[in-house]
Parts: C-alpha cells; sequence; structure tokens
DNA sequence: CTAGGGTTAG
C-alpha cells in the first residue's frame, strides 16, 4: 500500500501523484494536500520515522513531490530540514532539486544559498537537475549574474539547453534583454542544440531592443527545424516584428498561422496600434470578433488606445459599454487606456471621473491623467496632480511622468515651473533626463518666445540635439519671425535627416509669416527638385462608428523609404546591414550543415526572403 | 526551463 493513498485515506483528489512499490498498510496521516500546512509536519515526522517509512529514499521522494505540489512551497522546505534534523539522511539530488525549486518559489535566495551550498558539499551541484534548479533559483531570486555563475562554473557536460534557457529567461525577467542575446550569442558556440524555448525567450528579447537581424534569424531557426509555428511561437514572431517595426513582416507570420487564439490575436492588433495602424487595428478587431475569438483584457486595452490616438470616441464608449457587459475591464491597464481615451478624446470630465473611482494607482496611470489635464489646456490641475501624486507616495515617479509634466508647463507657459521640475527628477528622482525632456524644455521656452534662451539651452545640452529639438526651435521661429536661426535650425535638421523633408515645410512657413514669398517658392521647388517630399498628414473621423481614413493632399509625393532608396542608391547603413544578413546567412548554412538538416527548407520558405 | 499578447511619450 503506498504511502499516499494511506495518508489520504484513498481519496484520489489528494497526493494522487504518490507512487511507489511499498505496500505497508499503514494510515500515517490524513489531510488534503491543499490544507496541509506546517503543523502537520513534527506528526508527519514521527509518525513516519517511528514506522521507519520514511528511511527509504522513493518514499522520501513521493511524499516531497505531493508536499511541493501544495500551496506552500515552504513546506518542502521544512520537511526536509526536519528529516535531516531527526534522521540520519542525507539528501540525493531529486530532493535538492525539489528543494531547490521551492526555494525559487518562496522566492528566498537565502534559503536557496543554502541549498547550494549543501549540494556542494555533497558533490551534486554539477548533477543537471541540481544544476538547473539552481539557475532557476537565483533567476527567480533576481540575482541573473548570479545564476550564470552557477553555469560557467559548472563542469563540461553538466549543463544542457535548459540551463541556456533558464538563463536567457532569467536576464529577461530581470529586465536584460541586451545580456539574454548576449547569452543567446554564447550558447551557440557550445554544443548545446536549441529548442523552442530558446527561440521563445529570444524572440522576446529582440522585441525589447529592437535587434532585427536576430529576430528574423530566429525565425529562419524556427523554420530550418521545423518547429511548428504555434500559438506561442507565432505570438512571439508577430509581436517581435510588430515591435521592430515591420508589421508586414508580422502581418504575413499572422495570415500564415493555422490557428490563432486571443493572444495572437492581441499580438497582431497591438502591433498595429504600435505603428500607428490604428484603423487596421480595429478592423482586425472586428475580425476576431467575428472568428469568434473573445477578447480579453490585454486586447481591450490596446484597441481603447487605438480609439484614443485616433479620436474615435463613439467606438472607444462602446468598448467602455462592452467591457461592463462582459466581466472585462477589471485590470489597471484597460482603466487607464479608457483614462486616456477619454482625455485624447477632449472628454476630460470623464476621464477625471475614472482616475477618481479607483482604489489603486499605478505609474501609467498618473502619467496618463497629468497628461490628458495638460493636453485639455488644464495645466495647473496637470501639476496640482503631480504634487498629490508626490504626496500619496504610492507610485515613485518615472521617466515619462515628467514629459507629462514639463508638457503642462510648457502649454501653459510656466517657464520657472518647468525649469523647477526638469532640474527635480535629475536632483530628486535620480532619474537622467533623456532627448525628449530637453525637447520639452526647448518647447517650452520657444513657446515662451524666450528664443535666444532656447538657443542656448541647445549648446550646453550634455547631449546631442535630435531634429525633434530642432523642429521645436523651428516651429518657435514662426512665431517670432526670426528668419536667421529657422534657416540654422533648417540646415541642422537637414543634416541629421537628409532624406526627410526635414525642415523645409517649416521654414516655408517661417519665410511666409515674414511675407518672403520668393524664399517660400524657393524652398518649395527646393524640395520637388530633391524629390523630398513630406508624408501627408493623415487624420481620421468616426461616422456611425465607422472609422474613415484621410490624407492630405491625394496627389502628395509620398514615396516609401523604399522606393527612396532603390532611387537614390546604398547608402551606408544599407551596406552595414547587407553585411550583417550576409553574415547570420552563413551562420545559418553552417548550422544547417552541423546539424544535418536540409537548406532546402529555408529557400523554399517565402517568409524569410532577406536570408536568400 | 513550460513559454506568448496589454496601458503612458517631446
Amino acid at each position: 500500500m503506498c504511502l499516499s493513498s494511506r495518508i489520504l485515506n484513498g481519496k484520489t483528489r489528494y497526493f494522487s501523484t504518490l507512487r511507489s512499490s511499498h505496500t505497508e498498510n499503514k494510515c500515517i496521516l490524513s489531510v488534503p494536500v491543499s490544507s496541509l500546512s506546517h503543523r502537520h509536519l513534527p506528526v508527519l515526522l514521527s509518525r513516519a520515522t517511528v514506522s521507519g517509512l520514511l528511511l527509504k529514499l522513493p518514499l522520501v521522494h513521493s511524499v516531497l513531490r505531493s508536499v511541493s505540489l501544495g500551496p506552500s512551497p515552504s513546506l518542502s522546505i521544512s520537511f526536509l530540514s526536519l528529516l535531516r534534523r531527526f534522521t540520519n539522511m542525507t539528501l540525493d539530488n531529486y530532493s535538492l532539486n525539489i528543494a531547490i525549486s521551492a526555494a525559487a518559489r518562496l522566492p528566498s535566495v537565502v534559503v536557496g544559498s543554502q541549498f547550494h551550498a549543501l549540494s556542494l558539499k555533497l558533490s551534486l551541484a554539477s548533477d543537471t537537475f541540481v544544476l538547473n534548479a539552481l539557475i532557476n533559483m537565483y533567476s527567480s531570486c533576481n540575482y541573473p549574474a548570479a545564476a550564470r555563475l552557477v553555469l560557467d562554473s559548472a563542469p563540461q557536460g553538466a549543463s544542457d539547453v535548459v540551463s541556456w534557457n533558464t538563463i536567457i529567461a532569467g536576464y529577461l525577467r530581470g529586465g536584460m534583454p541586451n545580456k539574454a542575446l548576449q547569452s543567446f550569442h554564447q550558447m551557440t558556440k557550445v554544443q548545446v542544440r536549441l529548442d523552442e524555448v530558446t527561440l521563445l525567450n529570444v524572440l522576446v528579447a529582440c522585441a525589447r531592443t529592437g535587434t532585427t537581424k536576430v529576430g528574423r534569424l530566429c525565425h529562419a531557426l524556427v523554420v530550418l527545424n521545423g518547429f511548428e509555428i504555434n500559438c506561442y511561437i507565432g505570438s512571439s514572431l508577430v509581436s517581435m516584428y510588430a515591435k521592430c517595426g515591420m508589421v508586414e513582416d508580422a502581418r504575413r507570420v499572422f495570415n500564415g498561422m493555422p490557428e490563432r487564439n486571443v493572444v495572437c490575436w492581441t499580438s497582431m492588433i497591438s502591433g498595429c496600434t504600435q505603428s500607428g495602424r490604428f484603423k487596421e487595428a480595429i478592423d482586425l478587431f472586428r475580425d476576431m470578433q467575428i472568428a469568434g475569438v473573445k477578447a480579453d483584457d490585454a486586447t481591450i486595452a490596446t484597441v481603447v488606445s487605438s480609439c484614443g490616438q485616433m479620436g474615435a470616441l463613439d467606438l472607444g464608449r462602446y468598448l467602455h459599454a462592452y467591457c461592463d457587459g462582459h466581466g472585462l475591464g477589471k485590470e489597471l491597464a484597460v482603466k487607464n487606456s479608457l483614462i486616456d481615451m477619454y482625455s485624447k478624446c477632449g472628454d476630460i470630465k470623464k476621464a477625471y471621473r475614472i482616475f477618481c473611482g479607483l482604489t489603486k494607482r499605478d505609474v501609467f496611470t498618473w502619467t496618463v491623467m497629468i497628461m490628458g489635464f495638460a493636453m485639455n489646456g488644464l495645466c495647473v490641475e496637470a501639476l496640482d496632480l503631480f504634487a498629490q501624486m508626490e504626496g500619496e507616495d504610492e507610485v515613485i515617479p518615472n521617466e515619462v511622468i515628467f514629459l507629462g509634466v514639463l508638457t503642462a508647463c510648457s502649454h501653459g507657459g510656466l517657464v520657472e515651473q518647468g525649469y523647477h521640475h526638469f532640474h527635480r527628477m535629475s536632483k530628486v528622482y535620480n532619474l537622467v533626463p533623456r532627448i525628449e525632456h530637453y525637447g520639452c524644455m526647448v518647447d517650452l521656452l520657444g513657446r515662451a518666445k524666450l528664443l535666444a534662451e532656447a538657443e542656448q539651452f541647445i549648446k550646453e545640452m550634455p547631449i546631442a540635439p535630435d531634429v525633434v529639438v530642432w523642429r521645436s526651435l523651428l516651429f518657435a521661429c514662426r512665431a517670432s519671425g526670426q528668419v536667421g536661426l529657422a534657416e540654422y535650425a533648417t540646415e541642422r535638421i537637414e543634416q541629421l535627416e537628409p532624406k526627410r523633408c526635414g525642415g523645409h515645410v517649416l521654414l516655408s512657413n517661417v519665410y511666409a509669416t515674414t511675407s518672403r514669398w520668393v524664399d517660400v517658392n524657393n524652398v518649395r521647388t527646393g524640395m520637388d527638385n530633391s524629390r523630398t517630399s513630406k508624408k501627408p498628414g493623415c487624420s481620421f473621423i468616426e461616422v456611425d462608428g465607422c472609422i474613415h481614413e484621410f490624407f492630405a493632399g491625394d496627389e502628395s509625393h509620398f514615396e516609401t523609404e523604399a522606393i527612396y532608396n532603390t532611387l537614390f542608391g546604398i547608402n551606408e547603413l544599407l551596406v552595414a546591414e547587407s553585411f550583417l544578413i550576409f553574415k547570420y546567412a552563413i551562420w545559418l548554412v553552417d548550422y544547417a550543415n552541423h546539424w544535418g538538416i536540409n537548406q532546402q527548407k529555408l529557400v523554399t520558405n517565402p517568409q524569410i526572403p532577406e536570408f536568400i
């Protein structure tokens, strides 16, 4: 009779995983796993040791496994500690594995490292299972570097693909996607063959870092290895392509997927939202409903965000009502996107009402509300709200929230306040102002017509100004009619972004305000001759719940970057990119040869054209 | 190791 069924009086729900060849007919403890607690342990231990049952390793394993499946991870650790104290049993690799995994789930690096020491003492640290449990434990406790150290100090042959996957996942969890990619790179150099989990994690790392080439390499590896494009791999691919700005490729993967669940749909929809294809995002949401896939909070959050950015208030309201009717929208991300949507659509009262009704607010909540006030011209309210947030110490401000604060100052003409907050962000919160913050400050000074001060501010910036900074200055020149400064800013923009229309449109506007019509004409014809063109402005209008998209100027000289590159030859960047693709192509062929894979798979796949 | 999608941005 196995220990489990005696403990549990034969009820299958309890300890159902216990299996053992031992057939002693003794009831030790009659408690279901779900209500097993620390107070049962001494009883369990004393009865078991008295009966002599638990001194047999297979039974220890069974009990451990059952206890580890229970609600409290610390229970298996306590059980082991008691066992070690009252019997002279030594732990084997299996028991250690359970104990270390329990420490990982707690998570407690203090407990975990004690078992690490114990495994070293027992010479079990190079057992693959123990090793992987240790790596996972350090990763879960947010010590990815320690995890890496464990892997690196393990003897040859002890680690396997799981070890590397755990390392990569650990770096991702710790917010270090570059380290994850680096580890992937090192992994390809050792004799460990990657699997689906590897690619899944690496795709996430590529999405976060915008590492297009490695992302595409992963796609190629999925195909080459013959991995199925299931919902998991598919979603990661879609999300990687979308986050790297290649929505077309994302769409191609998405369209080719044999089956799609809510995560696949949401990946595709958010891909569209993030690249400004709001109408497509909403069309996809409709297609998803037609396909009978039920939306969840993540879907709603991204679709609502699209509505906000398009100004589709009716659809946004519909989604709000849809949430209430379907028991959705409980999560903060949805509330946040609703607040953002209402304030972007101008219904700031509704936005604030939702904000006030929340019992919990995160940094997004405060950011969208502050930004909402700022965008609707309620600059004092925005600053008051920021002060309120600082007083409540519910969240720590981040860089983005300061963009909202600075925008409020800029729109309200509050120069002093602007400087005040700009300095506070680094002094009080240790946040390093990014180029966006400098952009805000230039905008602030420009709007306040302090052009000389703005110019000086740019000169003293510790980072190189980008086009947006110069464009803010250029925009400010229009109101003040500062032609000389405008021309200077236009030159800078031209230098930074030679193939775009740059500041020419704005410059011609400056000329226009000063009635220099000959110059206006020169700029315009110059733009035509050099084939630089401005992307048409795009707007949306909602009629009876339908979204219509309009482009300014139908005959506009809209050209995609691809056409531009064909016309004007390959620039240095493109050469570098081609080289990278070439390098990866060689690596891929080597990989295929090494593992004896037929390369034809790659050549015939239409989705990997760049490699061939 | 058992994974994948979501809200803010000058």
